[in-house]
DNA sequence: TGCTGTGAAGTGCTTCACAGCG
DNA sequence: CGCTGTGAAGCACTTCACAGCA
């Protein structure tokens, strides 16, 4: 259905945006609707409709011409294309109460980003079990990620911890972090990392409340 | 120490540096550093020098030619700013994992973000008593808003109720929305929605990975 | 006819380069 | 002399407008 995916470079917004529009094209096909255009899935979006269809041009045609698109397929053809149609094998370290928590959230596992290994530096926490996973020593990092095939690992350490639990993930060879403490990390070029930081959006919404202006 | 403001329009893309900015102040306060040049602390950002100069700039003039920034003033120049050196009471709605996770975090306090009433329409939920706070019927919401001085809302709920959590904080004044449930909401133009989903982090960890390219 | 896919135009953010001041 | 503050240049993303196809 797709033609081979343009060879250009992708703007990171687009990425962003391809994940607000697999979430919204979910809840279209849970309401059973089976077609949409460019204009009603943009507006769902908060988007213009143009952006929509230059989005997903980047990637192949999923559209017909008269028609728009057929929402089971789209939603296939962005998950195929941004490689999150098959399992991720992740690792968490820190367990404390974010840590817990995120291990508690289950909606991971039914997107396909298993969280196989947990770890933590507190003695005390080791040989722990946190829903259903043992609490392993830092220094197990490196050989559970190369037996365990794990590719993303999760940071949830307090800030001053933040920076060692991810050179511990660049030792053992992790390219991908995700990152919920709330400290920048130095990392090389070639590593990615993507921070979630509920104060970033607090402050977004205290400097926009309308009192503040 | 700040000039007035000046009155031009502030891209978004700096208010979010802004809050990152003053992370990393912290963590130089933190280690004893009294004052930092542009160039240093934009390294530490991963942004440009420029950027940071400009960004301060639109907010006043801060810092010492030949000398660079003093930590402790540029954090508090910064934070006033924002509007997020004060208190900012907030309401939760959707007590359920995710949500109870958020309530037992404890940062948000540290900074002035007080959840100060949590609401549920489940109905075997009201009544329970949930680190120190009782969960409320929806219904009560309005009433509790005014009285209670509340000024944000964060939604918790499942995706398929979002919406309606949405228009309940709405219809109780709220103008500052930050959503946690993996869903879009339809708002008026006057009401700030942040949006937080660990997936779309995760896509575009998983889109960027080497293997996947 | 209606909606997609896409070059071209428009817009806004980022970076440069340097004047200006401590 | 060094670093800030800032106009001007550069670049990237967004929006427009329409050709092209079902």
């Amino acid at each position: 259905m797709a033609n081979q995916p343009k060879s250009k470079h992708i703007p990171c917004a687009t990425i962003q945006r391809l994940a607000t529009y697999v979430q919204v094209l979910e809840n279209f096909s849970r309401d059973n609707v089976e077609v949409i255009s460019s204009n009603p899935l943009a507006e769902a979006c908060g988007v213009n409709g143009s952006q929509v269809r230059k989005d997903l041009a980047y990637f192949g045609e999923f559209g017909i011409r008269g028609v728009g698109y057929h929402v089971k397929s789209l939603i296939a053809a962005i998950t195929s294309s941004l490689g999150v149609d098959r399992e991720w094998r992740m690792a968490l370290i820190g367990v404390g109460n974010l840590g817990k928590a995120i291990l508690n959230h289950g909606e991971f596992r039914a997107r396909g980003f298993n969280i196989v290994a947990i770890f933590d530096c507190d003695p005390f926490k080791i040989g722990e079990i946190v829903h259903g996973l043992e609490v392993h020593c830092t220094r197990d990092l490196k050989d559970m990620v190369s037996d365990l095939n794990i590719e993303i690992g999760i940071i949830t350490t307090p800030p001053e911890r933040a920076q060692r639990a991810a050179q511990h993930l660049m030792d053992a060879g992790i390219t991908s972090i995700l990152n919920f403490a709330p400290a920048r990390i130095k990392v090389p070029e070639r590593i990615n990392v993507e921070y979630v930081d509920f104060f970033h959006h607090l402050y977004a919404l205290a400097f926009n409340h309308p009192m503040t202006r």
